[in-house]
DNA sequence: CGCCTTTGACCAGCGC
DNA sequence: GCGCTGGTCAAAGGCG
């Protein structure tokens, strides 16, 4: 069985550092159900969603001072995700002017992009190959966050894979870095990679 | 046997 | 300065 297979929907949260604007709040369409991990994916994502065009400008203006500050909120972006508000207009103002008061937390700046699936399992298949590290649970969550590497040799993305406190049919994952490999996934040659490549672009 | 997960310990950042 | 919290490390065990 395919665990991508389960995911419906993704919201969520994405930031790169090599472009600055590219901050903000995304809805997938229907016809995508995994986010996309590069930078031009991302900026293609923005130009399909001027829906979101108001959202998205409130993380903008938060995104300039962080900028001008040469900081990234590392750890405000998580608290994002946690407290769920990916969702609702209102709340997402809220965390953007958050976001402004954050403090510096760690001067690697490493792309990140966080998503929120509905999904019944925890890990989905992306196609690229990841070895947990590490399990912990956070404060005011029910369920524990998993951390992740990625096994490929040179490759230092990570990802954090958690569930919604309220809806834990909701799964939250934040990736952190960018892949300097392909999938792995389609070593094997198998009708696996067929639709998993379908599944992704 | 190699790769993976589990899990407790450790460390660093942050708020008070 | 201290305690809390999140993130990472690494040893141990499991599994194919």
């Amino acid at each position: 069985m395919s665990s991508t297979s389960q995911a419906m929907l993704n919201q969520g949260l994405f930031e790169d550092q090599d472009m600055p604007s590219q901050m903000g709040f995304y809805t997938s369409p229907p016809n995508w159900t995994f986010p996309p991990l590069a930078s031009e994916n991302l900026s293609t994502m923005v130009t399909k969603h001027q829906d979101v065009t108001s959202l998205l400008g409130e993380f903008e203006a938060a995104s300039v001072e962080r900028s001008s500050n040469n900081i990234w909120p590392w750890g405000e972006v998580n608290q994002y995700v946690g407290s769920k508000r990916c969702l609702g207009d209102d709340q997402l103002g809220v965390a953007a002017m958050k976001m402004k008061k954050v403090k510096a937390r760690r001067k690697v700046r490493e792309p990140r992009f966080c998503f929120k699936t509905l999904s019944d399992v925890d890990v989905l298949d992306d196609g690229y190959k990841w070895r947990k590290y590490g399990q912990k649970v956070v404060k005011n969550t029910l369920h524990p966050r998993s951390y992740y590497r990625c096994t490929q040799d040179n490759c230092r993305v990570k990802k954090r894979v958690e569930r919604l406190a309220e809806d834990p049919r909701m799964v939250i994952t934040t990736y952190e870095g960018r892949h300097v490999h392909s999938p792995s996934h389609d070593m094997e040659g198998s009708e696996g990679s067929s639709h998993l490549n379908n599944f992704f672009w």
